[in-house]
DNA sequence: TCCACGTTTCGGCAGCGGCCGAAACGTCAG
DNA sequence: CTGACGTTTCGGCCGCTGCCGAAACGTGGA
């Protein structure tokens, strides 16, 4: 027995395979219910509920009432670091799941992280961004081009608006699942209301998920082409 | 649930309490006897034993047979840091065992953590570029002023280099000892090796402590005064 | 008011895993 | 070779805790 923090208590709590599966989860920064997170966790609800509990009672998560839900949330930066940190470590050492689960196809090809697009879909968009010239990676963050602010207001995107907003614009956020930056910021957040408006895709209202349709799959995908190639379907 | 980091097997792992013990006594950098570990984590020698086997097989620790002994050691510097980031949240989230004792002098004074300067000469770095007006700290992270881009410029970094990469150039990182931020990022990095090549500090081979000559310590003390009454040392 | 639903509490079961005693292995000293 | 010592392996015990079924609680809708 020696001074110091009482690691081993906390690394107990994350090391529950229920609990971690939650913590996992809840890193894409959106809050989900204990319904949601049972279902994530792959335990039922009474079990989920007690894990939850000495969760929030560790102060890692926060939770919030809403009629008779109740959103868990990270409970804040530094939980997510060391989350992150652990993760880190993790893959450094070879330490992947092969767990099996009932986990859906459709959260990982599209989702929602909080009001922008992540997922496959997301990261792809914004690879495609940066590709084709329309958002410049610099050592501020992440900005529009010239000819990707054109491009954006001929999509329909009220650019003016956006940038009057005490919001940042753009920012990289990182994709849980495919461990590679998407974009957020009120510009994700617009463009996903645009896909979403244009009956390009539609929000599940249960997960997460963004189900798109054939042809907004279709549209989509034309939309992340170079502008040299692209056809005028935006309009 | 699909791939992706198995987190829960690493913090189960770090969770046990005699482990947890083992890895905070290897923390201070020497490499430790089994039977040592056995009498830091309070159980007998074949205990200790088995726990060691799966540190070691998980990668978390390295063992270095010499004659009869073995002797263990952290495996790296991010499994250090790892367990750095669980003590800090430890502590944040008020479980402490006990009062945070000063333990090994010298690693408190200065360390590196990963390849930046940490323990009190890194936080008092970071505290005196601040207040000089080096960095600014802003809502989007941390930035170099202008003023600072020229200072470390003229102390032989090579801040264009710097902006070109990938890694974040400025990171605020939590200290664990003082409990406050130290420069991390890029930045951090090349500070750090500037000093290292410098002369003014040498790297412990064989823990993580820096340890400054009495020149280099008065040279470093003199980089951390505001400009104006700085003597231009710094060439 | 009644019912459906999400969530929590309680109780009991079962399994994982940490612990130690005993014993074997390897090294060093005499 | 023999004995001491550090360390590991084996076997078995036992406690912790994660799990679920059942039931209670609170909210929202009909």
């Amino acid at each position: 027995m020696k001074e110091g923090p009482d690691i081993a208590g906390l690394a107990a709590l994350i090391g529950d395979p229920a609990r971690a599966n939650m913590l996992s989860a809840l890193m894409a920064g959106k809050a989900l219910t204990a319904g949601e997170l049972a279902g994530e966790a792959g335990v039922t609800p009474q079990t989920a509920s007690g894990h939850l509990a000495r969760l929030v009672d560790a102060g890692l998560l926060l939770v919030e009432v809403q009629g008779r839900h109740r959103y868990y949330r990270i409970a804040g930066p530094d939980v997510a670091e060391a989350l992150e940190t652990l993760l880190v470590l993790a893959e450094r050492t070879g330490r992947v799941r092969a767990r099996p689960g009932p986990r859906d196809e459709a959260m990982r090809a599209a989702r929602r992280c909080y009001d922008h697009l992540a997922g496959t879909a997301g990261v792809a968009m914004f690879d495609a961004l940066v590709a084709n010239g329309d958002l410049t990676v610099g050592s501020d963050g992440l900005a529009p081009s010239a000819a990707g602010r054109a491009r954006f207001v001929a999509f329909g995107i009220d650019m003016d608006e956006l940038e009057g907003r005490r919001r940042p614009m753009c920012r990289a956020c990182l994709d849980w699942s495919e461990r590679r930056p998407h974009l957020a910021g009120s510009l994700g957040a617009a463009l996903m209301a645009a896909f979403v408006s244009r009956g390009w895709a539609t929000p599940d209202r249960k997960t997460r998920a963004m189900r798109f349709t054939d042809k907004g799959r279709a549209e989509f995908e034309a939309f992340l082409r170079p502008a040299a190639r692209r056809h005028v379907a935006d309009g």
